[in-house]
DNA sequence: CCGTTTATTGAAAGACATTTTCACTAGTCT
DNA sequence: AGACTAGTGAAAATGTCTTTCAATAAACGG
């Protein structure tokens, strides 16, 4: 079984026809997802299924780290699978294409720069990047 | 005059009470305002300003680098003045005030090492940092 | 395997947020 | 000052997300 069902398992949550439902539909995407785009997905392989389960489903996976969210210039509400310990992606601007990629290491050192000049204790980023991935550069 | 009066000019854009009116309520501002806030606060200098103005003004003023969207977790629609060249601000999460910091230098690197693994040209990226503020320290 | 318990679900309605439309207003240029 | 046209604001339309609540279906014990 997977990963998911575990997290889920673990804190005590039910393994949803809905959820499996929002999970595959996640895992076959490669770019992000909006709320509505992933029920309409979701309803070929569990008809039944609302669009407000997705928004709950996805609140809930997000806050056991198994989804993220992803900021667009507009409208700012994709959401992508996320691996534990991987915490930023890529967005190619050609195909909508999202990955990941890990570097949390490198932002610590601009981290202790930041609070030296403002005085602030950093807690928290939100990093992505854009830019084209090998396919569409071409 | 100020920055923001010329790059309009150049751009073939008017000055308008309306446009005068956001731009100096988001320059009174030390945190992220959304636009209905906007609104409120710019009526006290054009009382006729209209919620629609705003967000045509605030989309204007984004594509034109005068003003920078931020990302909250939850609704992600606040705005803040952009100072050429500081493309990123920490966020408080006591007051919610926003500041900006320079550092895209240290993003370089991780940036270089991502186009390595990824195969990726990177030309873009989003960085927010969150925190406590000195003030919401104590 | 079957019934019980209770988290989860989905439809409808509601609350907001954002965009479109269009007649009118007011910057800007001459 | 007058003409031209970008810009404005109210109303209505459209979207997005949340709340409510009776019905459903996972999980667990027998």
């Amino acid at each position: 079984m997977s990963l998911w069902v575990d997290v889920l398992g673990r804190e005590g949550h039910r393994i949803t026809r809905s959820r499996r439902a929002v999970m595959e539909v996640l895992a076959d995407a490669q770019a992000p997802l909006s709320p509505q785009m992933i029920c309409e997905r979701g309803r070929k392989r569990h008809p039944s299924l609302g669009l407000v389960t997705v928004y709950r489903t996805l609140d809930l996976f997000e806050d056991l780290g198994l989804v993220m969210r992803v900021h667009h210039g507009a409208g700012c509400h994709g959401y992508v699978l996320s691996s534990p310990g991987h915490r930023h992606v890529v967005l190619c601007d050609g195909c909508g294409r999202a990955e990941e990629f890990v570097g949390a290491d490198d932002l610590d050192g601009l981290i202790d720069r930041v609070e030296g000049h403002t005085g602030y204790r950093i807690d928290g980023h939100l990093l992505q990047l854009a830019g084209l991935c090998p396919v569409c550069q071409a």
